[in-house]
DNA sequence: ATTTTATACATAAGAAAATTATGTATATTT
DNA sequence: AAATATACATAATTTTCTTATGTATAAAAT
């Protein structure tokens, strides 16, 4: 992904809430949604984004459906049960994470 | 650094952030407290803290001064007037970035 | 007294995750 | 007809980190 490099890390978290809130979701789906959401701010590169969707699946945490929509070919992506349940620890991990940068960004609001 | 890899990234700007509150701060002590911040959550690796201190030095952002305490080298960072100007940049981000990842996890509240 | 832990720096080898640059192909808009 | 959007993919390189080592002094524990 690009811009601020922060974002190095999260791709995998970004690609699996996503799919747990839409149910599946192809690749290009993907970038564009997360342009939207975050206001054009992050644009997942493809580089980045078809190797992140190949790893997850390796490990069994997505499966694949192909499917042809205006003669243009769709790798629809879903989460696996254990993907599912794989979600739970990653967002809990993003939300500590999310609390412990602001507790360094405004250390006053954490006494 | 370790745990999660969401911190991948984070480590310049949480250098900065922890100097332009401190004034200046030695490597070892920037561990400690960030380990103290995050309640035992974030460790930074040395390898991974010595090489950034060094580059964030030869980028011109921050400046070193040497001490002897107790018979024992220290280095003493600090923020240049450049890197003081950077931070302001870096710490935008990290908010904006926080933002987003917010509205990744609970997109409910964005509405 | 000796070993372990803490303090304080450093770097090299390797892994992980991204960027950048390409490539293919179809559909739509200008 | 050319440019942009859709939709996938991968290879080379870079960035950033982990893991493993190394040196050295001080304090705490056995």
């Amino acid at each position: 992904m690009k811009n601020s490099q922060l974002y190095k890390g999260s791709l995998n978290t970004i690609i699996m809430k996503l799919l747990e809130e839409k149910g599946r979701m192809y690749g290009y789906e993907i970038t564009q949604k997360v342009k939207e959401i975050t206001k054009g701010e992050l644009n997942i590169t493809e580089g980045a984004l078809y190797p992140a969707l190949h790893k997850l699946e390796a490990e069994g945490l997505l499966d694949v459906e192909l499917e042809k929509v205006d003669n243009r070919l769709r790798k629809y992506y879903k989460l696996t049960e254990k993907g599912t349940a794989e979600t739970v620890n990653r967002l809990a991990e993003l939300e500590e994470f999310i609390k412990n940068m602001q507790t360094i960004v405004n250390p006053k609001l954490s006494y």
